[in-house]
DNA sequence: CCTACACTGGACTGATCGGTACAACCCGTG
DNA sequence: CACGGGTTGTACCGATCAGTCCAGTGTAGG
């Protein structure tokens, strides 16, 4: 825990944030090779060029690195929605724009996501609360723009739960092989995938409204 | 390593290999619930009620034991494209059906299923290998339906490797929060997620051929 | 009853784990 | 040049890791 969080931020003090950001970076390269748990504090140090002491001077703990790299993946994601509230638009605009959000972060952070998907129940107690607690809240904007496409007449009559969860893992699951400088942009991918899962829950044309 | 894997099995063998099947499931059960490096040897032995001595005398290593994790699923999913291919019928009859088939497996093993997506990447050497190459075939069976429908006309122009890459999210994502004994059974979703997709490939009415 | 062997518990091993203590270092400031 | 604090390497810590070894124990076959 750093001493003391107020005092913004000086010279120096920005200098040691970008070197911990960029201990984060490497790190989650490092986590998604080969995992959490089977990644000692010497391979870190080494991948950072550092030593145990100089490490610990910018993490604090292991745990602490491996939260870094969630916040680092929600903030992004949450972000994304925010900016996709702001544009506003009909439910399905709405929906193909987070598609599109979140492939960007996934195709942009291709680590950190596999981290986060993966290691998330190795985070404990405060840490763990604060980061299901993001997550749900995202997965609730998305569940939210379905029910309102229901309402408005877009969607035909879907559970709003259970099709979050189709759109979600459809999305989220594409982190196994969206990986940026590959074939496939974000874009390439965020098209089809609104393509599909709009003509998947449109209302059928008959009873429009 | 077995001495000799030869000789059918006698009564005697018929107990070890119910004995061993357990000790997987019971692990199975700890390495989705801490992750596979966390859980140590000492842990298994207190689930299944062992010694280290016993334990050793049914797995040969703790790799050997994720590998049979893993056997244990790929065999279900595997088994499942078969029965579908048997079945026969049209393209979206596969699809459906192999969906349908794939949700039974998560929701029969879900800590089976866990295991096998997050700890894949701690498979080394031959065992990672076959793993991957079954998994590539089943990946392989989704693709050629897909490719089928287009070829018949029953769905619209995808991309089929892209499009299975969505249908396997969609499905394998429910890994999450599909479990027994909850609000939820395997065809509860299977339908809603058949209608959903089919919807979202099918091929406009008009040109129908 | 005796022998043989599948089966079992638990002490033990060397390596490595995450983390700490501390002495030295660099480097800007006075 | 002296100083002082942010930075750094390294020796070290107790705990735990996966895995081995072996002296038993239960029991089935002769």
């Amino acid at each position: 825990m750093p001493r003391a969080a107020a005092k913004d931020g000086t010279r120096r003090n920005a200098k040691w944030e970008a070197r911990r950001a960029a201990i984060v970076d490497t790190s989650a390269r490092l986590f998604a090779a080969q995992g959490y748990h089977a990644t000692g504090l010497t391979e870190l140090c080494d991948a950072n060029d550092l030593g145990k002491g100089a490490l610990y001077h910018y993490i604090g703990s292991k745990e602490e690195l491996l939260a870094a790299i969630h916040d680092r993946v929600m903030d992004e994601v949450l972000q994304g929605a925010d900016r996709v509230a702001e544009a506003g638009g009909t439910p399905p605009e709405q929906l193909a724009m987070l598609g599109a959000e979140l492939l960007d972060v996934i195709h942009r952070y291709p680590d950190h996501v596999w981290v986060f998907l993966h290691e998330f129940p190795a985070l404990t107690g405060e840490r763990a609360a604060q980061f299901r607690t993001r997550r749900r809240a995202y997965e609730q904007r998305v569940e939210a723009v379905l029910r309102a496409g229901v309402e408005a007449g877009d969607f035909r009559d879907i559970d709003p739960w259970l099709t979050a969860r189709a759109w979600l893992g459809m999305h989220n699951y594409t982190y196994l092989w969206l990986k940026p400088g590959q074939r496939l942009s974000a874009r390439d991918v965020a098209q089809p995938f609104a393509d599909i899962f709009l003509k998947g829950i449109e209302a059928s044309p008959s009873r429009t409204r």
